[in-house]
DNA sequence: ACGCGTCCTTGATGTACATCAAGAACCCAT
DNA sequence: ATGGGTTCTTGATGTACATCAAGGACGCGT
């Protein structure tokens, strides 16, 4: 057994909002309980799933931070994605049943593991499900096409700025502060991901804290201005 | 009616197996050719959807070819893909229910419309169908993975081998050479998918032109050494 | 064939970010 | 508490690409 055998169950589970459709009956409730295969902890700083590793399951987040990334043969990589507890991860795996990713836990987390096979056999049956499935996917396509916009056009202090509001407004959701924030992930690694090196990033939030919009202690984040941040996002760079 | 009364099939369509699953029964195809509601045709330069609109449908591209972008209120946009025949567009509408992109006919285009709902009605009861949308959906989430990588760590030269490569090998497959191609879209539409401005597109071409890598004559472009452009990837920059 | 608008090319200059480098702060294990 | 490794900050310098600018080629409609 992979680890103590409370019954896990998606019916009373805080997250279910997050990561299961609403507004199920009883017995659907019920059915969707069986999906959750067991769940499985990783500790910090080791992998959920790797690059080439055969696909089976996706994985919802219970607890813990992961980041996803893609690697080049020249040893470069690319973070894709911070993800938290209740977003949904192994998406990549589904097309060519090898997973085309890494997933590394950036704290200790929990997952429950829900094995591909049988959330496809459910969602023939639970419409609300199927619709759930397809929906997750758009929204990763989606906040993709955000991020290329964001890749492509946007100058660092946009990027930054993007990025703390985006990390804050999906923790709120989650019931922690609008304002302060604890980063999981190193400078190295926000800068993969906004496609800045670190110094760069470093620059930015002490920038950031000189103009009063944040104040920063090594991960510890706290916003001051929201406005100003968000003001920065769209202001066509420094010319007019 | 909004064509010609001619029966649309996929079954004896020549793109079945870029846009459907394979290896169905007759009678799964037969149901299949039921999703296609009716074929739509749209001029170069019109949009097939626009951000904001309602999702209704996904669509199949018959012929033609099209770019998707996204636009932030202070006017710049980006390219967030090209897409051919066989390939299915409109996947970003499903989550919130409205396209959250444009779509724009970059040629005389024509499309199979595909209501949603029939989708998921069907792909209820044909399970290969129901794998197959995951499947699009999934190949979408890894391209994606894929732009990011190239915006997020590429230099110029590297982006433009990599699309160049891109688009023949697409090309390929659908049964164009696999050394020559007209470009449907502009320098700066390349430019906007890269990352890059039109002119630094333009100096890139010439440059490979120059070492003998392509030929290319406006949007003509033929490449003579598939290796050494596909060696420019990968290679960390100059150094070393 | 003509003219006009769009698209493309090429050069000169500017700048945002990368790179290189060194030291400081923090974290954790002993 | 101590020391060593990792992470972060900040400065000096370099560079890839952007910006500005002008001319040229193409394509389409009359």
């Amino acid at each position: 057994m992979t680890s103590n055998s409370i019954k896990v169950v998606c019916s009373n589970c805080n997250l279910r909002e997050l990561c299961m459709p609403v507004g199920l009956s009883a017995e659907q409730m019920e059915r969707i309980d069986e999906i959750v295969a067991t769940r499985r902890k990783i500790k910090r700083g080791s992998a959920l799933f790797r690059n080439g590793e055969t696909f089976t399951s996706l994985y919802a987040i219970r607890t813990g931070f992961f980041k996803t990334s893609i690697a080049t043969e020249d040893g470069r990589d690319q973070v894709t994605g911070f993800q938290m507890a209740g977003e949904i991860i192994g998406l990549d795996g589904i097309v060519n049943d090898r997973h085309s990713c890494d997933a590394i836990a950036l704290e200790d987390a929990e997952v429950c593991v829900m094995p591909y096979s049988s959330l496809e056999d459910l969602s023939r049956e639970v419409t609300a499900l199927q619709h759930h499935v397809h929906k997750v996917m758009s929204r990763e396509i989606v906040r993709e096409h955000g991020v290329m916009l964001l890749l492509g056009s946007m100058r660092a202090e946009e990027r930054l700025a993007a990025f703390l509001l985006n990390l804050v407004q999906r923790l709120h959701a989650r019931g922690f502060s609008q304002h302060e924030l604890i980063l999981r992930m190193t400078r190295e690694e926000i800068g993969s991901y906004l496609g800045l090196k670190l110094e760069t990033v470093s620059r930015t939030f002490s920038k950031f804290a000189e103009e009063n919009i944040i104040e920063v202690k090594q991960r510890h984040v706290r916003i001051l201005d929201t406005d100003k941040l968000q003001g920065l996002i769209n202001t066509q760079a420094c010319s007019a």
